[in-house]
RNA sequence: CGCGGGGUGGAGCAGCCUGGUAGCUCGUCGGGCUCAUAACCCGAAGGUCGCGGGUUCAAAUCCCGCCCCCGCUACCA
């Protein structure tokens, strides 16, 4: 059974959920969820990113404990990961002491293996407290930091350990250059390769400004313990999973999900910390795009911004999760509009496959007394699979994640059926008996093309998937079928029920 | 400044690498059907493919220049 382990980013632990953090992480449970039902031995980790200056800030002035405030975050994204159905196997936070005692394991790891990688230097800089960081000259702007102009940039001398970066450029090279696939889609590599083309610099492992983070294993010369720099914190959490009760993180993970904006650190950062520990590094880095709102850069200083809970509530959590996946390419940008949501849910999800369970079943009830009749495989069958074939390559990692395709594929079996109903006129065959053998064939297809699409929705769509499968009468979980069984599975002797409608349609224009 | 992505009928996209009748979905209009969630099927209208120049028998596609939008530039997915 192949181990596929599959990590998404840890989310900052500074703010709520949001809808680029939906994205990520229905993207990533839909791909863990083909992967299982591919026959795959899963584990899916998520968490949370708990430590830094901004989350002591923050929480000091929420009048609340470190510990207390991010307790408080973690919960309320544990529970809209819920709403989503997401089903990771394992939730890390990095402020839980099994990670403390695994990251300074890490770094002891380095120490040891690697002695000079790490040393003191003495840095002097403009401090940004909004960043977090050190402004270099470019991102200043009349003197104060550009993305935090209300606050006072601080000059400040440190000491601290730095990582010694710039000499793992050649061995990243020649990885990239080794494993093409160790950093997807290809517009992600080609600027990571240009950002190891111009050389790196060594980057600071520890601060001095504050605790609320993992104490770095080994003091300054002076005697002086600092707090782990946040990069060499939370990057690890994907190999300190493994050590925590009941773990089966089996590292090195398969592919880390995570925005294109931090796959530099996932792929350059991270991999130069992992080598430097003499620990394998992740076999692949997938960076998706990012998600704006109405065209509209998403923020939230600017105010634009989506309530998750708005968009789950308009349809679901299934419609908006098939949304999510079905309009914006996982591989580049899209944007959210609910002119676009309502108009995808109406024609493919309500007009669509609602629309064609609901007459398929229909006539089930109709003309075979609710029990799916047998019927010879087809032209149709064979036409489905090549779709479905198109929709494994799509999700397998062969050609990257590319969920939007996948659901293409679906859609168009979708199309299929409604023209197979046109071109063969169940109705009209119905009031003929010597048509009988013709009109089983027709609807044990329509059965067989709808069994099918539950089980290949069922990533998308965990909830409305199963749905349709009690409808079809079909046995055990949509979920629980492997993508070879639905291939070839006969729906002979199953007892549909039409019930509600699976998507009905809105009943009015909706503003949300 | 640098790097990257993009500008194709009303909307969203594909095509561009490997030049040769401009394609898909939604929307609009007309028709058909009645199993179905006023759903489904067929047809039609609608585009100087950002602008200018070049190469070529032929350019959305290749080359040069320009305009506009977006992202990254090292702790916002």
């Amino acid at each position: 059974m192949p181990r596929f382990y599959l990590t998404t980013a840890i989310d900052y632990a500074n703010g709520d959920p949001h809808l680029g953090h939906a994205l990520e992480k229905v993207g990533a449970d839909a791909i863990c969820r083909f992967h299982r039902q591919l026959g795959d031995d899963v584990w899916f980790l998520m968490g949370m990113d708990e430590h830094g200056q901004k989350v002591s800030q923050t929480a000091e002035q929420a009048g609340l404990a470190p510990q207390a405030f991010v307790d408080g975050v973690a919960a309320r994204f544990e529970a809209m990961w819920r709403t989503l159905g997401i089903s990771h196997n394992q939730f890390i936070r990095t402020s839980h002491p099994t990670h403390h005692r695994a990251v300074q394991q890490l770094l002891e790891r380095i120490f040891a293996t690697n002695p000079d990688d790490f040393y003191e230097r003495s840095y002097t800089g403009l401090y940004c407290v909004g960043c977090e960081s050190f402004k270099q000259p470019a991102d200043i702007a009349d003197g104060r930091c550009a993305l935090h102009p209300t606050r006072t940039l601080q000059e400040i001398t440190e000491r601290n350990w730095f990582f010694r970066l710039s000499r793992y450029a050649p061995a990243l090279k020649a990885h990239f250059a080794a494993q093409p696939s160790f950093l997807e889609p290809a517009t992600r590599r080609n600027e990571i390769l240009a950002l190891l083309d111009q050389g790196l610099e060594d980057i600071s492992a520890s601060r001095a400004r504050f605790a609320w983070g993992v104490p770095f294993p080994k003091p300054l010369s002076d005697g002086e313990v600092q707090t782990t720099y946040v990069w060499f914190d939370a990057l690890p959490n994907y190999w300190t999973a493994q050590f925590f009760p009941g773990s089966k993180a089996a590292w090195p993970a398969t592919v880390h999900v995570v925005g294109k904006d931090i796959t530099r650190f996932h792929t350059v950062i991270w991999p130069a910390m992992l080598m430097a520990a003499g620990i394998p590094l992740p076999e692949r880095v997938w960076g998706h795009g990012f998600v704006s709102l109405g065209g509209e850069r998403f923020s939230k200083s600017a105010g634009v911004k989506l309530e998750l809970a708005d968009a789950i509530a308009r349809f679901g959590a299934d419609a908006f999760r098939y949304y999510l996946l079905r309009d914006i390419p996982f591989d580049g940008d899209g944007s959210f509009s609910w002119e676009r949501f309502e108009a995808v849910y109406t024609s493919e999800l309500a007009n669509g496959i609602g629309n064609l369970a609901s007459r398929t079943t229909a006539m089930i009830e109709k003309y075979c007394a609710g029990v799916v009749p047998s019927g010879p495989r087809g032209e149709v069958d064979r036409a489905d699979l090549a779709d479905y074939t198109t929709l494994r390559a799509a999700v397998d990692g062969s050609r990257g994640f590319l969920l939007h395709e996948a659901v293409e594929a679906i859609v168009r079996t979708v199309g299929r059926a409604n023209q197979h109903i046109q071109d063969t006129k169940p109705w009209v065959l119905a009031k003929d008996p010597a048509k009988r053998g013709e009109l089983d064939a027709v609807l044990a297809t329509l059965v067989r093309q709808l069994a099918r699409q539950a089980v290949y929705l069922a990533p998308v769509m965990p909830g409305k998937a199963e749905a349709l499968w009690r409808a079809l009468g079909a046995p055990g979980t949509a979920a629980g079928t492997l993508l070879d069984a639905a291939d070839r599975l006969d729906a002979t002797g199953w007892r549909v029920t039409k019930g509600e409608g699976l998507f009905p349609r809105p009943e009015a224009p909706a503003d949300a």
